[in-house]
DNA sequence: CTTGCGACTTGCAATTCGATAGTTAGTATC
DNA sequence: GATACTAACTATCGAATTGCAAGTCGCAAG
């Protein structure tokens, strides 16, 4: 049950994890304050309904996220970052500074965002 | 013939340049020195034969690397990161650390690696 | 008692992936 | 000069993954 990765090497393994289009979306989408299903729908990429549903298990599975029913009758869910999901805001924000120097015409992400900080990093930057 | 991007999310835009689960680890061979066809084929993860040409050609187009010829009869060709590419290692050296704090058993970089930095970047550490 | 919403699940065609086998060009060996 | 070998690909094919659309289920409002 132990989920098998194609080597030791911290990239290929991060790969393993999160190397897919759509799941490094969602940490996005949560870093910036959505946590429902519906919101995560509403997103300018238009992920799919499938898809989603097996991205949010596969990173609960993984750690990277909690799902809790935030509410009773009709049951609600949402979704959050565990502190290893947000663990992977140093490498968004890496991901935004590379983009935004090497694609035109990406978005400068608000201030805000580049600007985040994990809660237990030794360097707050 | 532009690439389309699903958005002008510098995060959905970077993952459809190098979100699956090779091209990254490619990314860290040529960091690492490695820079012809059969040097990638021998890494510990094993790409197949048509995924590396594939990667390769989509990487050369999307400015990542370069393709040269590096000796005439035989003919034999060296590929090697851009300036774009080698932009990408802030990215792999986030995700190494976040992989060796949350991926208990994957390597450790040599410091040599996670010291490497952009030339024309502003920050040189 | 039907409409609608949130949160999924199912079905299916199309694309992508992985394993393996084959090709092409040159070089080295017998 | 036939045979073997290596680097760098290309082709084939079944399996897995993706995207699109539609359907389901619980509930609550009208």
């Amino acid at each position: 049950m132990k989920p098998e990765f194609r080597s030791p090497c911290p990239i290929a393994t991060t790969l393993d994890i999160v190397g897919d289009r759509w799941s490094l979306v969602l940490v996005r989408d949560m870093l910036t304050g959505k946590s429902r299903y519906s919101e995560f729908l509403q997103s300018p990429e238009r992920i799919t309904t499938n898809i989603l549903a097996d991205r949010l298990s596969r990173m609960e599975e993984m750690g990277l996220i909690t799902r809790t029913l935030y509410q009773e009758r009709p049951k609600r869910y949402a979704y959050a970052l565990t502190e290893k999901g947000r663990g992977l805001i140093p490498v968004v924000q890496a991901i935004c500074r590379w983009a935004n120097r090497h694609e035109e015409g990406t978005w400068s992400p608000p201030e805000s965002f580049m600007t985040l900080t994990i809660e237990s990093e030794p360097d707050g930057s």
